[in-house]
DNA sequence: GTCTATATGTTGATAGAC
DNA sequence: GTCTATCAACATATAGAC
């Protein structure tokens, strides 16, 4: 998926200038992310958009929507990654493994979308149905973390609760400081969230 | 120190009736946390606290010092953390583990304090100053991950830096769960988060 | 410590021209 | 696909009464 922020990037559109609503969208997403939702104001985009505020109905009906759109995009990503082949069979603890490296590559590749999906309060209905989203697939990864536990190969002096908010809370965390295109690739990452979460900092 | 969330808490304030500085910034505080400092209105404020508008601005001169206000009081009790006699002797590994412990204190002591400033963007004077603070903490525990990585008691296949931020990371996300007064003890969290964070979930 | 009234600007969204 | 003009509601903050 091409997600362009700039009128008539010829890689993204073909055709006539001005924008269309995923160029529109990945501006606003930006917005978002470095004002709040709520925050920004249609004024702002105009103005980084270079079009007036009135422009921007033509791409999509509210300010809402540009919301509902780009959650969508982040919940999508993440939910697919619950469905492919590696996430049903196998051992707990590599299913695990599995869906944990398949988040974060949804995390790194979509990673504006899933920063502004993370960030919600669910203060509107939009917010709110996307968090009830996001945490029908937080269920499901705590269901193959207990599953990890009951088969061994995870430790028992940790609550299985608690267990599952730090792996996430590592994970999660990582759209505040991550960037592509910069010296740490996405696998690299990868492997070094996996080794600190399941086999810790210190040196054996 | 006492942050009441209503007027005359009487175990906060003796004497007369309605709010003063530290309950008013305990309420906005909270509102600031729940719909994001830009997009929290004075009037939000007034409607939460069941006062005017303009009774607030009796007790701050301005929506930016309630900020601020808060702010200081989320890094002052970081940056006493470094402070602390255990923060500055003995080996770079238990130095760490006290800062960490320390950090976890102030953070569940100060939770929404620490929250508040955990979200900044960046988008105001007053958010940028706070930032630089932070970042100045910040620092300052990554020279110890790195001490402690020279002394031979980190992995050496991780990154300085990505080590650093997994660990604040970690550390930092508590707050958009814990809840003081659960059954989770704040020691207990903060045994579990060095627990993963240098040994690892895997049972070994 | 709180109020009403007010000043001055910005909000999301619409109507209708080009 | 973009524009200007417009709307009612709401923003932060002040003045001055009680």
């Amino acid at each position: 998926m091409t997600v362009a922020g700039s009128p008539s990037t010829p890689a993204a559109r073909r055709g006539r200038p001005g924008y269309d609503q995923q160029s529109v969208l990945a501006v606003a997403v930006a917005a978002f992310n470095r004002h709040g939702y709520e925050a920004t104001s249609m004024g702002m985009l105009a103005e980084e958009l270079g079009i007036s505020k009135s422009a921007i109905y033509h791409h999509v009906p509210s300010k809402g929507d540009l919301l509902r759109l780009a959650l969508d995009h982040a919940l999508g990503g993440l939910e697919s990654v619950l469905t492919r082949p590696g996430a049903m069979v196998g051992a707990a603890d590599a299913r695990l493994e599995f869906v944990l490296r398949g988040t974060l590559a949804v995390l790194t590749e979509r990673l504006p979308f899933v920063t502004l999906l993370l960030r919600l309060r669910g203060n509107t209905d939009v917010e709110r149905e996307a968090l009830e989203r996001r945490r029908t697939f937080d269920r499901e990864v705590a269901a193959l973390v207990d599953a990890a536990r009951h088969e061994g190969s995870i430790r028992r002096d940790i609550d299985p609760r608690t267990t599952t908010r730090l792996i996430f809370g590592t994970i999660n965390s990582i759209v505040e400081w991550y960037r592509p295109g910069g010296p740490l690739t996405a696998d690299k990452l990868a492997d070094d969230v996996i080794l600190m979460v399941f086999d810790g900092l210190h040196r054996r």
